[in-house]
DNA sequence: CATGAATGAGTCTTCATTCAT
DNA sequence: GATGAATGAAGACTCATTCAT
């Protein structure tokens, strides 16, 4: 049902088993072309050089450049989408603080734990069509962490969803920031620390205490 | 201390009333361009249209494309650090809540007047040299929070500059996410409140009540 | 006589069922495609995908893709050429109105029974080897017509090819402007009747009587 | 006024002296790549090298490969609209025969003179930005032949425009085959006589004579 | 035989920069 | 100083053809 038009859409779905490899290996291509030489120069000579494959190859599976950077994203979007979903279900029914603690853990370890592929992709976000694939990551990960806030046990918020916005925000912001260096290396190494301490009074803050 | 080869420094300083207001000009319409059409299509062509100048005279000032973007920039990036130091000389001695009101006022208002503007020169930041630019940026603004934390009248800090990186952090973190519309328009209208509560309440985690 | 080396002779002859379908079927998509996509666009994989086959079975019946365009020309020129040559006898020995009436009709059908066809095929024959066989049809006809007026029962010709090389090219002329969509709707109706008269009456002007 | 976003349009005017020279000197280049190599072959890098210009002084005056070929098929197609036209105006008041003698005269001179060049023109009118023109070019000179005709001081015709048309289309379609080759050299060699011959007949028999 | 993935030369187009006027 | 025409390297994308499976 897919490929009908949409710019950004993979092409065409392999029917043969190389053709899976050659996706694999242009999207490995694609991230170390990203990290080494920045976005600006990562282009479809370059990606498909690092490939050891053809230009052509690119466009068999992908209708253009920019579908292929995002089809990168996506899948880095998706795994950190899932990370956290799946934590917000293992997290239910704990206090405000557990929960804060592990979201935290959970979501700099997924972001930081290869901190130059993150940062590579934050070069595609920006561009057309990584934002609403972003936007589309962002919602499933608030649904999760709202539903999960519903569960906490000591503290019950008036909009969960808007909490989970903010919690969101500020944890990801800070990320973003720790990712274009422009923390000190200490603050890298305490940010957990704060930001678990942060979000925890801001919710004691905002909540009200549970019967 | 001229300008001997680097490669991102304005060519030339306006000693002429006509050299300012050209550049000037050229600085206005590099935004709009940038605002108007993205920054990859934001060339040295369209910006010379759009200042009704020659592409020629844009190399009279500034050695090339590039420097030309940093320069807009460093002056966005300037009148940010500034306004943002000013207010910490206004609001020492007060109390964490106060400050804390105070500065997200302050860089929200900063920040987000002219959003549309912000967002275009987030572009330009990621480049090569925008993000040094930041970072120096990033430090003046730091150190002013610092200072003013040090001089709150409730509370005391053991390391006044990580404090004041992570709630720097924090802040602008979530700007980002705003101007890139990763927020929903309600979390956009009521940040500032959030943010206050936040903050303050994790300085009040953080800090040791004065005697 | 088999193919050695003919870059524009098909590839092998259809001595199995099965490859006369194929080959109809690759006609037949390489038609539909020149009509809906141009000549421009009209490659081998839009043709493929078209006639629901693989490109590779393209290149077991045509050494390369103009062979396979000319090989298509070729059928309908065939075609038109018989139809033509088959009413030239018919018509014999009738009078230059009665001849004229009918070639003029004649052709006309051909060619515009299926207007959107013929046109996509002018974009063939437009390229290196489709004049060569235009050409070959245009001689099979015109010594067709020449023989055809030889008969006329009221009018002689001193050069008989000569007058039915006029003749075609008025005709063919026409016709090519009609599919062109360079004349009037009006005229395209109308288009029967003039030629008709217009032949008759040069023919007329330029024979002899016969005793 | 013009240049606003139409893909086809030229997209500067030249301020500059050389400018008017380099898309002459482009113009020309463009044909003789056309006559050398054919419309397929006819591409930027050709013309560039042809012209001994950089492939990029196209794109300053042009918005794209078609707007060139489109501006030279449009500069010959006025030309040979203009000398109609002001035949048309000279032939006034004569009998059909002297018009038809005249016209037929012009037609083939104009497009005959340069017929390599009218041929490699014919390449260009096929593709999309063509067809319009030609039809444009059309109207003109349909205009002024039944303008013409309506002067005739010995024949009256019901339909001026539609005859007008008839005749057009017989003789431009003649000339079509004549610079493809579809005629013999003889008949190329009488063209002129005999189309005077049967536009005359024509118009005698559906005329009707003014009193 | 049929398939369709892979190839890579060839095109169009953009844009920072230079330099003659 | 100012202008804008010219440059040409670099990038995105296409498509006829091949060949391993």
């Amino acid at each position: 049902m897919p490929n009908i038009k949409h710019p950004l859409m993979p092409r065409k779905s392999p029917v043969q088993a190389r053709s899976a490899a050659t996706i694999d290996v242009l999207h490995e291509a694609t991230i170390q072309v990203l990290l080494k030489e920045g976005i600006v120069r990562c282009n479809t000579t370059r990606i498909a050089e690092r490939a050891e494959v053809s230009v052509g190859s690119i466009y068999q599976y992908y209708p253009n450049r920019d579908s292929l950077l995002a089809a990168v994203l996506q899948r880095h979007l998706d795994s950190v989408a899932q990370q956290i979903e799946q934590l917000c279900l293992e997290c239910k029914y704990g206090t405000v603080e557990t929960i804060m603690n592990a979201l935290v853990d959970q979501i700099l370890t997924a972001k930081l734990s290869d901190p130059e592929q993150s940062k590579a992709l934050y070069a595609i976000s920006g561009e057309r069509g990584g934002i609403e694939l972003s936007k589309q990551m962002n919602d499933r990960i608030l649904k999760a962490i709202a539903s999960l806030l519903e569960t906490a046990s000591d503290l019950h918020f008036d909009e969960n969803l808007i909490v989970a916005e903010i919690i969101l925000s500020v944890i990801m912001g800070s990320i973003r920031r720790v990712l274009e260096n422009q923390v000190t290396h200490q603050v890298e190494q305490e940010l957990r620390y704060h930001l678990k301490l942060m979000t925890t009074a801001y919710l004691r803050q905002i909540g009200k205490v549970k019967v």
